[in-house]
DNA sequence: ATAAACTTTCATTTGTTTTTGAAAGTTTAA
DNA sequence: TTAAACTTTCAAAAACAAATGAAAGTTTAT
């Protein structure tokens, strides 16, 4: 396998695993094409590359400088955007928890929260059911919440590294 | 609130947290539907409850079937077949893990060893980005699986005990 | 062997998400 | 101020995923 081979493949690897986990495919590919673009790259350059349409791409991208993952250059005396990838893993892997720590994580843990505080028949086989399955699931939720606040407090974390043996 | 109210407030949030993850929606309802239920349920019930059809009824409970998170239970003397869902969440969330793990994280550790393999001339800056960037995510793989697969081992493991701070 | 009770399948339909591309908007240079 | 260069928007179309339900299949009791 070649050089240009394998971008494509690296590319087609990255936006299979970002829709199975719910990050819309062309988002991460545009996202792999950037990481590995040594230069910062215009719209059209990657629309030309991925095939994609002029709205597609911009909606794309902005959706990327959202995440954290992506930012604009611009390069003097030219009128065009270029956009550049962060490169760094750790940071990447943090931006991702982040974001998604706040979309889906901190709204369900204020539902289960409401819902523990549901009162109820302890003889109530029903009540109990509920009120076990509601209160481990939150003490799950709290906990992951922990581990990703220490994981995203941390710089580049001793805790981690030795979960992870962190690179860099 | 009332126990009602906040059995269908657990089902609706399960199954959007579901979505967002990339787990059918349908699916992770069926799953917290039997998650609160005392008892094992039928089909019968189960499509009356959550109003979908036989079809998705059926194909819905195979699958989390296949996930190990919900078994077919038999009661004396009936023709029926009744599921219940283990409850417990630690053991819920090694069986999700170690799914994915085995549909996503491998496939993708598989590519990336075959991309990390390619070579090239250092002096190409194309060339260096593309294997700085592929080498950097597959070292993250390969630590995600790492840990992933201690944790699977774990029947019950003190480190992992003390992270998550978990019950049982 | 048969018919009732129950389960599974799968071609269609329905619903959701993503993409397109033309039009509108903005910025810059002259 | 004007027009060219570039970016953004968004309604409509296409692509994709999930759900339906009638028909086919299976099991059990007699």
């Amino acid at each position: 396998m070649d050089l240009a081979e394998g971008k494509l493949k690296f590319i087609e690897a990255w936006g299979k695993l970002g829709s199975e986990w719910g990050i819309n495919r062309t988002m991460a590919q545009v996202h792999a094409l950037l990481l590995i673009s040594p230069e910062a790259l215009t719209t059209e350059e990657i629309m030309e590359t991925l095939s994609i349409s002029r709205g597609n791409a911009n909606m794309t991208l902005r959706d990327l400088i959202n995440w954290g993952l992506v930012e604009k250059h611009h390069k003097a005396g030219e009128r065009k955007e270029y956009f550049f990838a962060e490169k760094d893993t750790w940071t990447i892997a943090r931006q991702v928890a982040a974001e998604r720590k706040k979309r889906e994580l901190d709204p369900v843990i204020k539902v289960l929260n409401e819902l523990a505080a549901i009162e109820g028949d302890e003889k109530d086989p029903e009540y109990k059911t509920f009120k076990t399955s509601v209160s481990d699931i939150n003490k799950l939720a709290k906990n992951v919440n922990k581990t990703l606040e220490t994981m995203l407090k941390a710089e580049e974390n001793w805790f981690w590294g030795s979960i992870f043996k962190i690179f860099k």
